[in-house]
DNA sequence: TTAATAGTGTCTCTGAGACACTATGTG
DNA sequence: CACATAGTGTCTCAGAGACACTATTAA
């Protein structure tokens, strides 16, 4: 989706002699910036990884890791550099979101920003993020206000991790909260269409935890027998004969998904 | 979705000083277009509004109709803008589709596409593109080579205003036949859940156009009588009494699109 | 009257929801 | 054994597809 056409043409003489002229200073040009939405599912929660600016504007504020657009990088590329500077991740689910551009969405110069969401494993995440906090990136709790698919912002917590109570809201800097909100619809939407909840969950798994997964990035219960024999029926889950262990209670099947090359 | 956070908040004193010297052509930075694809449906053909390029780069190539973002404009206005300076639209169905950003879309410098697609009624172009292709701008026939919602590139083809044939291909410039593929592709998606079709139909239109709508946007036929009891349930038709007329057959009633918000 | 399409009634098939029942692990 | 959850079988209900039939206009 992210290619030129333009590179196997042929460029005639006069063209050319245009080119060489340019002059890509002459108008005023807005800043580009990437925004990652890395999302991941654990105990239920919706989770996204933020960073506490340590820079003006917004010092100290938490956002979406980010970073301004090199000149020989792709948007797509830019995306996966952020993510795998901020959250030392390479080769998960990267995806365009949407673009931001209102004019005062940042107070420095006019910044464009082109956004990402990323689905990761919490396993993966593991490492990566301190315990709780490390004071320059937590993974935040996601609290959305809406339901289905209509869309509006969303908010962010302080993770509760396993210790209990509500945690505080944390305010988010500039208009990320709109981009998660945008984040956690597009989820929704592409939930029941497009195989993205495997993305987050390890390489084995039982349909309990995916649906653990449907329903946590819905907001709502879904009905058991149907959600497995929907899954199921779409062919993309391969039963491994393994069983979950240690659980306390009749042990489920280890599926795996599989793509439909590999079928 | 297009606001800014920051504008209502504090500024602190230090923060202010660094606005104050922040210098924002520090780093070099890309140009920033919008590209609107400005779709209608006709005839059972979808089409789009072309222009040719009367500069270079790719001088007398068909491409979208687009413009530089300006630094004092969203990128919604700037859409809006570019609709209205090249097809003399004013308030039809604006919605962002992709952002491209490959590094050498573009053989000037680099520019990266916030690519919107608009939908309107064909009625509304009459007067605006000129009889078959006046030059600078035509209304192009669109061929979608994929199905379903797997998407792809598209191509363009003359109009073949009626008469029959089926016109010549056209080379589009830049990336703009993946734009082209990625707006059908939403088009599809979209049209099962959301009231779209309308926006391509004049404000009174029997459930047989609809459905003809719907038909060109997927590339296959629907079943009637399942298209006629699903559109009437969703409760955002109503009949206006009305019926068509000098038809040549029976007359259809004709129904009126309304909006949740009116009932 | 015929041609052509609008619009309705009804049957079937499929998938979702609901629920009961059996299976199988841990303690 | 009890308990908890996995997994299956089956009934019902709603919507889609199919199709027959009636309605209404123009020619």
């Amino acid at each position: 989706m992210d290619q030129a056409k333009s590179a196997g043409r042929t460029v005639p003489g006069d063209e050319r002699a245009f080119l060489a002229s340019y002059d890509a200073a002459a108008f005023d040009r807005p800043s580009v910036t990437v925004d990652v939405v890395l999302v991941t599912v654990e105990a239920g929660h919706l989770r996204v990884l933020l960073v506490q600016r340590d820079e003006h504007p917004g010092k100290g504020a938490w956002v979406l890791p980010g970073g301004f657009v090199r000149m020989d990088e792709s948007l797509d590329r830019a995306a996966a550099r952020v993510l795998a500077r901020k959250a030392s991740l390479r080769g998960v689910y990267l995806e365009q979101l949407y673009t931001f551009g209102a004019v005062d969405r940042d107070p420095r110069t006019r910044v464009i920003s082109v956004s990402y969401f990323a689905l990761v494993e919490p396993e993966r995440l593991r490492g990566v993020v301190g315990e709780q906090d490390d004071g320059a990136r937590c993974l935040a709790r996601l609290h959305v206000a809406w339901q289905g698919e209509t869309g509006g912002e969303a908010s962010a917590f302080k993770a509760d991790g396993g210790g209990g109570g509500e945690g505080a809201a944390i305010p988010l800097g500039f208009d990320h909260a709109a981009i998660l909100g945008m984040a956690v619809k597009r989820l929704r939407g592409k939930l029941d269409y497009a195989p993205i909840g495997f993305e987050l969950l390890p390489e084995e798994f039982t349909l309990r935890g995916l649906q653990s997964v449907h329903e946590t990035i819905l907001g709502r219960s879904l009905n058991k027998d149907a959600f497995r024999r929907r899954m199921l029926a779409t062919g993309m889950l391969e039963a491994t004969g393994r069983r979950e262990a240690e659980v306390g209670h009749r042990p489920a099947e280890l599926y795996r998904f599989v793509t439909k090359a590999a079928r």
